[in-house]
RNA sequence: GGUCGGGUGGCCGAGCGGUUAGGCAGAGGUCUGCAAAACCUUGUACGGCAGUUCGAAUCUGCUCCCGACCUCCA
């Protein structure tokens, strides 16, 4: 196996990934709160994930994936007296809180299905994990980590800070400049300190979700869930803890210091973060509006691009930049992608036709090929690096052109370089960065037939050309060219492929 | 205000001590009935000012901008 270098959060640097059980990775990714329509800035994340996911199953790991869906606890507002989310949608929306969350949820899942991201392997709800979530405020209750407050449980993390003294490693939090904040928080008064937070809240009578519990009929604290089911289904200690980077401070500071405080160590070896998705220089953001929806991507209908792109041109043009880096939507940017990807693509529908044959090979070109392929996968194993990965392709997409064009000096590749070039580009483009030919013909009943039919208009057209009859030919190119299909003669005959 | 990150050619975006990253756009050429595609050639950029070094986009200091987090956000 490849060593696999990954960015570690937690000692901010790259260090060598090594599982804490040979051959198996477990993972936890702080899912969606299901209170809204999903937007770009969630979709980045989950796709870097997605491509991390892949990347450690292709290395031949066994990977346990765990994503949430987060239905409870998660309040608007920067006080603890903030109405919950989903609470709030379902009576904007007049539904039940549970539909709100299985609407949006369904939202999430056909997203994630249209940007071809991969299920976890498993993906609990906050609210189907309650009794998990007051079995960990018990326990931290009991090593005096909380208190009780008029029924609410509040993490003491000045405590915590003290006798444990990792608190803020991961956020570069200073315990002492978290109590100096000025801050003017209306409901302080339960809390003992500033940098406490809620584990379990005590709700009120007109509260719609709300469970038993041994301290007050109530709902548990939002970081609570993601500590209660990554215990639940990854152990007190694993792998790989992941997420947006906006989530480092509070939420997995505090995670962190309820898993050290309920079983008295750090969850996660490997802290990975996404880094930011930007439009107009600033983060796109559900709640200030900087934002475009896919549909609005897809459709073409927003002031910010000026015509539609298809889902897996945006999965390309996120696998262009580094996860770690912030990157910046543009028409501009969008429209590059665009043409980038479709290249990658038609030259690997052609490699992938390239039938191997023995003949006199090319030592020089041989040797570039597989030094370009090793170093693609190097540039993976390097924290994930998709944007050199791809660069690697790319270099290698002229020489696979000229093949295609039968020049001197290349095409004598031996069978042997050739499939191990269409394998690269199989298992890089589709098995690990998870993207989709759109050009390709999917639909394998219509193929037959509509090839049928294209391959009798390419031969009228041929005719045409032969007699001279330009008109023809041309008026044949344009009517194709308007129902998007497009008509392109080569030195080996005329070639045709959608839009 | 505190903490952290960033400023790279027309645009996007890697790199982080010595190499052409790569994509898109642009220019010239080959091919072609014309086109498209493909192929070949072409661009010497790293916010500014000092410094360290044989050598800096890459390290240090200062400085100017921008952003993120500190409050719900992936």
């Amino acid at each position: 196996m490849r060593d696999l270098t990954v960015y570690n959060s937690l000692s901010k640097s790259k260090e060598t990934f090594i599982p804490i059980h040979k051959g198996l990775v477990g993972m936890y990714v702080c899912g969606p709160t299901v209170y809204s329509d999903v937007h770009l800035g969630n979709i980045r994340t989950f796709m870097s994930f997605d491509v991390i996911f892949r990347y450690l199953k292709f290395l031949g790991y066994k990977v346990r994936y765990v994503r949430n869906i987060t239905d409870v606890g998660h309040l608007v507002g920067d006080e603890d007296e903030g109405e919950d989310k989903i609470a709030k949608r379902a009576k904007v929306e007049g539904l039940e809180p549970m539909e709100v969350v299985q609407k949006y949820t369904n939202g999430f899942h056909d997203m994630m299905r249209i940007f071809n991201i991969l299920s976890p392997s498993i993906e609990p709800r906050a609210t189907g994990h309650i009794i998990d979530q007051i079995e960990m405020v018990q326990q931290i209750l009991d090593h005096g980590f909380a208190y009780v407050a008029n029924g609410s449980v509040y993490f003491d993390t000045l405590k915590f800070a003290k006798e444990k003294g990792t608190y803020g490693k991961l956020s570069g939090r200073i315990i002492e400049d978290l109590l100096q904040e000025t801050r003017d928080l209306k409901n302080q008064g339960e809390k003992r300190n500033a940098a406490d937070f809620a584990i379990w809240m005590k709700a009120d009578d007109r509260h719609l979700m709300k469970w038993n519990s041994p301290w007050s009929v109530g709902f548990p604290g939002w970081h609570l869930e993601c500590s209660a089911m990554s215990t639940k289904y990854l152990g007190a200690h694993f792998d790989i803890h992941g997420g947006g980077n906006d989530l480092k401070f509070p939420h997995h500071e505090n995670e962190i210091a309820q898993n050290e405080a309920s079983c008295g160590c750090a969850p996660a070896n490997y802290w990975l973060h996404t880094n930011m998705l930007l439009m107009n220089g600033r983060k796109m953001s559900k709640s200030d509006g900087n934002t475009i929806t896919a549909e609005e991507l897809f459709s073409g209908h927003s002031r910010h691009v000026e015509k539609p792109y298809s889902p897996m041109v945006v999965r390309f043009f996120m696998l262009q930049a580094h996860y770690r880096s912030t990157l910046d939507l543009s028409n501009e940017a969008l429209l590059a992608a665009e043409k980038g990807y479709k290249k990658l693509m038609e030259a690997n529908a052609f490699l992938q036709k390239i039938k191997t044959e023995d003949s006199e090979k090319n030592a020089a070109i041989e040797t570039k090929i597989i030094q370009l392929i090793d170093e693609t996968f190097d540039e993976l194993s390097d924290d994930f690096n998709t944007p050199k990965a791809l660069a690697r392709l790319f270099e290698l997409v002229p020489i696979i052109n000229s093949y295609k064009d039968k020049k001197e000096g290349f095409g004598n590749i031996s069978a042997p370089t050739i499939e191990l070039l269409q394998d690269c580009f199989d298992k890089v483009l589709f098995e690990i960065m998870g993207l989709r030919d759109e050009n390709a013909r999917s639909d394998p009943g219509s193929e037959g037939a509509l090839d049928g039919v294209m391959q009798f208009i390419i031969e009228l057209r041929q005719e045409a050309r032969a007699n001279k009859d330009w008109g023809t030919a041309d008026k044949i190119r344009d009517v194709l060219q308007a129902q998007n299909i497009v008509i392109k003669d080569g030195k080996e005959g005329t070639t045709w492929n959608l839009k």
